[in-house]
DNA sequence: CTAGGGTTAG
């Protein structure tokens, strides 16, 4: 036509653009500006229609800038340029642009019409501007526009989005028309936000209004399916796909492979993607999750290689699901190595592949590499801040874990129920029981009171809190209890020291016949540890053979523990053994044990077995290793290895380990030497530290030292019963019986009490407790006389009655000695009488043994020729043939 | 010139 110099006129430009908006064929920058030039060279650039279909076609094809240039040239504009460009900035993903232009609209007094409100309700549902699209719904009820099925449609899509699934039902009812459109958005708002049932409802209520299911609808329905795992109702959607010709929708695709992976047909979505053309990448990205949940990571990897040697690159789908596998399977290595490809893309602000990466290193103790990830993240994002805060509070941090929290929620992000509940746990950490009970009630504000993440996360709290009944109250709240919710009491209440209850909910757990998991046996075992309860014990044992988890390593580590704790060595040895796949835990759990016997040497021969191997210690095993060597008394050696925890390993030790070196000094008689190591700590010393000092003054007769230590301790602590009972006997094996009285009364007028001894033995079943001169027990009389008895025999082969340590000897005098009678006396007399005369006696003890008592249990193990083993408050004390394994010192 | 669909993280 041009060639031919007829002049186009604007319906000609107007018909050639409108053709060129409608094919399906890209157009260049250069194909739309040649165009624009033309237009121009005619004069046509200010004609309307023109004008329009020109935004339409840049945008359209990518180039929106162009298109505001061109609408922002427009001299008069009419209602189709303002939508033209309205719908130009949400195509190109410009939503607040869209939203701007529109209130600049409304400014320049344009009557907005139902194209304007359906773009821009659906900009703000896109960008979760879900105030401003319940102010356009105001708009739109004033313009009486409400019976628009486009305008309605987005306005089912904006309120099924923000989670009003209410209001969009109202919405959706209050229609006069509704087309498929309205059904589809609808059933996929329904199944989006887990209604899934519901979507599937409606689709029958839309089948009965004869309109025809479409790719749409498809869809969303396969994405109920899978949540639902209802995979009969997905085939059948599946066959109808194909029948009515929708299955080659690259989205179709994507729904159906994802329906058989979330139903875990692997085999049947193994075959589809196959069968498939394979260059959609969606599909690569949901076979990964499939693997991923059967915990394959050489399929995943397979997936994750082979895509990208078919150029397809990994997106921000694809790097979450495999670097999720990498981290349940815990394969670290690889998982650094897709972190590095990560950065190489330009993936590192993503807050997907962020979130799991921080959870990767987090949950592999790398808590660096995890903070570092997480503070480069701009986007405010729940999910990478739970992710950071849970890292914490799995390795025992939890109370930057609740700063974090903390700190979140004054950055103006919402906690969801995870965030609490993660939140709370770390309370349970602390035993913060008022925080947690905050924490909750703000859980319960924002809509989360039925949540079960929360309720699993509150249960452990009043157990961990040691609030029993609270703990129950809070289980029985839970209508559908899982292992979760029954491990928060098993393992709440083991470690704030309610071991029998603990017991006893594991015994309630196996009666209603819930199945266990390694943490159920991990909490399990150690409760019956710390009861040295070697009989429930062994039964826990049998049952975590017979439930298969005996070849994990965690179950032989948790056995290691018992059978050491209860004291047998031998079984703790034949599991150490006996384990295929030792890790640092292992070593660690054999090497305090046998440090805790006393057997030094042995748990130092282990720790250089362990070097050797190149299992990398760590600060526990360093525990187990000071304390060997301070039994075996090796000084040298001791400090050599303290040095060697930083120097060889980069460990910085802890007060416990400052603690251990003040014994091994201290014991040695290395009294000043210890001081000045005390003094000379490069962070400050704690109770624990000046404790082991003043213990060691006590046996080696120190005033000065001693008399300062205590002093010190007495400031640091002035609640604490130990330290004046400490003090005194170091007055007492002195002789200063003034300031032994002294320091009696100050600890009287402090009103600090001396926990009572108690001590227990397990005879035919039954736990037996007995306190400092009970007379409760049943057989009280037998026992008394038979402690007489043993008291007259020890005394022909040398005891002496030691009363230095016996607290109130001014009343000593007045009142009958035998009420003095230390609980465990009473418990060894009574386990002699009741046990079978092969059987050790076993007895445990809450505080430290006194010396009076360990020297008259030795002897007593010589004439009563029995194996006696006492557990108290700081270790193990093999009595057999007038020695202890102490070496009486303790 | 307007509305609706699949895959990812704690």
């Amino acid at each position: 036509m041009i060639r031919e110099n007829v002049n186009p006129d604007e319906c000609t430009f107007s018909e050639v653009l409108q053709a060129c908006s409608d094919s399906k064929v890209a157009f260049s920058f250069r194909d739309v500006e040649q165009i624009h030039a033309l237009i121009m060279r005619y004069g046509l650039g200010s004609k309307l229609i023109v004008s329009n279909r020109l935004i339409d076609l840049y945008s359209k094809n990518g180039f929106v800038d162009s298109s505001k240039q061109v609408f922002e040239d427009m001299v008069v504009r009419d209602s189709s340029s303002w939508v033209a460009m309205l719908s130009g900035f949400c195509k190109n993903k410009r939503e607040e642009d869209a939203i701007l232009l529109y209130k600049d609209m409304r400014k320049f007094g344009v009557i907005p019409t139902p194209y304007v409100f359906s773009s821009v309700i659906s900009a703000s549902t896109k960008i979760e501007a879900f105030n401003l699209g319940e102010q356009l719904h105001a708009s739109i009820y004033k313009w009486g526009l409400l019976s628009n099925v486009f305008v309605s449609n987005a306005l089912v899509t904006l309120y099924s989005r923000c989670g009003y699934l209410t209001l969009a039902e109202q919405v959706f009812a209050e229609m006069p028309q509704k087309d498929g459109v309205t059904y589809n958005s609808l059933i996929s708002g329904l199944s989006l936000k887990g209604f899934s049932d519901k979507a599937l409802q409606l689709f029958e209520k839309m089948q009965l209004s004869s309109l025809k299911p479409d790719c749409v609808t498809i869809a969303s329905l396969l994405g109920a399916c899978a949540s639902l795992g209802a995979l009969q109702k997905g085939r059948q959607l599946h066959s109808y796909a194909t029948k009515a010709g929708l299955c080659s929708d690259s989205i179709i695709e994507g729904s159906l492979l994802d329906l058989y992976v979330k139903c875990s047909d692997i085999e049947t979505a193994h075959k589809f993607f196959l069968g498939s053309q394979m260059e959609n990448t969606v599909l690569w990205n949901v076979m990964l999750v499939g693997y991923g949940q059967m915990g394959d990571l050489n399929e995943s990897f397979q997936i994750f290689s082979q895509m990208q040697f078919k150029g397809l690159q990994p997106n921000q789908y694809t790097y979450p699901s495999i670097l999720r596998t990498c981290t349940s399977v815990g394969a670290l290595y690889l998982g650094e190595q897709i972190h590095s490809q990560v950065l190489k893309n330009g993936f590192w602000k993503n807050v997907y592949v962020c979130s799991v990466l921080i959870d990767m290193y987090a949950k592999h103790e790398k808590l660096d590499a995890a903070e570092k990830i997480f503070w480069r993240l701009t986007e405010e994002d729940v999910v990478s801040w739970t992710s950071m805060i849970a890292g914490y509070a799995q390795h025992d941090f939890f109370v930057e874990g609740l700063k974090l929290f903390r700190k979140m929620q004054d950055h103006g992000i919402r906690s969801d129920n995870i965030g609490f509940a993660s939140a709370i746990s770390a309370c349970a950490g602390i035993q913060a029981l008022d925080q947690g009970q905050q924490i909750h009630a703000q859980s319960v504000v924002s809509g989360y009171s039925l949540d079960h993440s929360i309720g699993n996360a509150l249960i452990f709290l009043y157990a961990r809190c040691g609030r029993i009944q609270d703990a129950y109250a809070a289980f029985d709240k839970i209508d559908t209890k899982d292992i979760i919710s029954w491990n928060g009491l098993v393992s709440g209440f083991a470690q704030s020291g309610f071991y029998e209850e603990a017991l006893k909910v594991f015994s309630r757990l196996h009666e209603d016949g819930v199945e266990a998991n390694m943490f159920t046996y991990g909490s399990a075992v150690s409760a019956a540890a710390n009861t040295t309860n070697i009989k429930q014990g062994k039964q826990i044992h049998a049952r975590i053979v017979k439930t298969g988890y005996n070849g994990e390593t965690e179950a032989s580590n948790v056995l290691i523990t018992l059978y050491a704790k209860c004291g047998s060595l031998v079984d703790a040895r034949k599991e150490f053994l006996e384990m295929q796949n030792k890790n640092d835990v292992s070593w660690n759990a054999m090497i305090t044990g046998y440090s805790q016997h006393g057997c030094g040497s042995e748990a130092i021969q282990l720790f250089e077995e362990m070097r050797h191997l190149g299992v990398k210690p760590n600060h526990v095993t360093y525990l187990g290793v000071l304390s060997a060597c301070s039994h075996v008394g090796l000084v040298d050696k001791g400090l050599c290895y303290f040095n060697s925890m930083n120097k060889d390993y980069g460990l910085m030790p802890k007060l416990e380990h400052y603690a251990s070196v003040v014994d091994i000094l201290g014991r040695a008689g290395h009294l000043q030497r210890a001081m000045k190591f005390v003094e000379t700590m490069p962070i400050e010393p704690d109770a624990m530290v000046w404790r082991t000092l003043l213990s060691a003054c006590i046996v080696h007769k120190n005033i000065e030292i001693g008399e300062e230590t205590g002093h010190r301790l007495l400031e640091l602590e002035p609640q604490d019963s130990a330290t004046y009972v400490l003090l005194s006997n170091l007055y007492a094996v002195l002789g200063r019986w003034d300031s032994r009285n002294q320091t009696r009364l100050l600890m009287k007028d402090r009103g600090v009490k001396k926990e009572p001894g108690r001590s227990w033995i397990e005879v035919k079943n039954t736990i037996h407790a007995f306190f400092v001169g009970d007379r409760l027990h049943p057989l009280a009389n037998g026992i008394y006389d038979f402690v007489e008895e043993l008291n007259k025999r020890v005394v022909m082969i040398g005891y002496v009655q030691d009363n230095n340590s016996l607290w109130n000897d001014l009343e000593l005098g007045q009142k009958d000695p035998i009420a003095y009678i230390h609980s465990e006396k009473l418990a060894i007399a009574f386990g002699l009488l009741s046990l079978p005369e092969m059987i050790p006696i076993r007895v445990m003890k809450n505080l430290r043994i006194c010396n009076d008592c360990h020297n008259w249990i030795k002897c007593v193990s010589k004439v009563a020729d029995r194996a006696i083993v006492v557990r108290d408050a700081y270790r193990f004390h093999h009595f057999a043939d007038g020695e202890c394994s102490c070496n009486d010192f303790w």
